[in-house]
DNA sequence: CCCATTTCTTAACCTGGGTTATTGTAAACA
DNA sequence: TGTTTACAATAACCCAGGTTAAGAAATGGG
């Protein structure tokens, strides 16, 4: 069943018992998002954080030019939401879709932080998890300081070998922050590589 | 007592008793950084987290140029440590150090772990300021990614408008990412301001 | 299987912000 | 009180990465 895989990243940071599982699962519901449908669009409310069973989504913002810039990938194992307007229930400038077709556990803010009475250790859990995403964001901020966009690429190959191959350019490009047409200039050498 | 700017920062978000208000203090110590000292340095292991009572701490990091870039200030009411190494326990990229003398209670990662499990409450607590920070450090990424530098020092007139007045220009340049003479050249009004 | 749409590449040109250098100014400290 | 050290301003020049445009390649949905 899809929920195991769920259930393995909860046995990655605390220890749940079979009754403790079936009270989780009362929580969540199940649900599929097609390729290029919206999880989350501008303007709504984030109500729920979703795991991601199998597929991918990813978030990210448009600026006022109309530029879009990724956050994040979420394929499998993966928790995504917009945490400022999950947390405090205002309206997000952030959407998120779907690359393809994709099936997630959605949490309500709601049900989580009864869960979060009812099952302390799952409070642990989100705890441990929001520590993670944290320095994954710091990091990439001290990247997007530091490096330059071909550091960044090959940083990306690295960090997302997977991804890499079954996303197109653009994507990529949106990601580490540069336009499709510099990423290209990059991928076929004419960019001095500066040592890489 | 200092302990008490502490206390209300809890407050805002969870309830203590007397009697846990003491276990607390009890895990804590209380320090003083004289400016320019270092509360962390390169290579160190974060073995705490720090709350700062009075006076003003910065984050950041040095670039393979030499370039520091700076994560975050951390003035009067904020808790700061390298997320990554103190929850890891290996050695930090990051520098934390004092702008000005600085009083702060330090909170050890094996003291907070201990303190999760004898009071929830505060595994409650920092769950949420986590969360938190999480939002600021995303925000921050979207600033960088869709923003000019422009916009970006207006931004941080208006959210620091206490810290603007007394920091050096080189460290207000080295947060909002470009070189001391270019924000002069921002503030001068020389750089076209596109309609920010 | 074909046509429409999206994605990718290339290339000429442009610009936001960096680099280097100089000069002035203001704290810190002896 | 002078002097050392750090900070700020200005200016001339430079470059990483953006912009625009146009054609080639891949994708996809009917």
């Amino acid at each position: 069943m899809s929920i195991q895989k769920l259930i393995d990243s909860l046995q990655k940071h605390i220890n749940l018992n079979r009754q403790e599982q079936e009270m989780l699962t009362d929580f969540l519901v199940l649900k599929i998002i097609k390729k290029k449908q919206f999880f989350l669009h501008e303007a709504q409310i984030a109500k729920e954080v979703a795991f991601v069973v199998s597929g991918c989504l990813r978030s990210y913002s448009i600026d006022q030019n109309g530029f879009e810039h990724i956050l994040q990938f979420a394929p499998t194992g993966w928790w995504i939401t917009d945490m400022y307007s999950f947390i405090s229930q205002q309206p997000t400038h952030l959407n998120i879709d779907a690359l393809m077709d994709t099936e997630v556990y959605l949490l309500s803010r709601q049900n989580q932080l009864q869960l979060f009475d009812k099952i302390p250790k799952l409070e642990r859990y989100f705890r441990i998890i929001t520590e993670n995403s944290l320095v994954g964001s710091r990091q990439r901020l001290i990247d997007n300081l530091s490096l330059t966009a071909s550091q960044r690429y090959a940083n990306f190959c690295t960090t997302y070998p997977t991804l890499i191959h079954d996303l197109p350019q653009k994507l990529v490009a949106a990601y580490i922050g540069v336009t499709p047409e510099f990423l290209s200039k990059l991928r076929s050498g004419v960019a001095k590589s500066k040592k890489s």
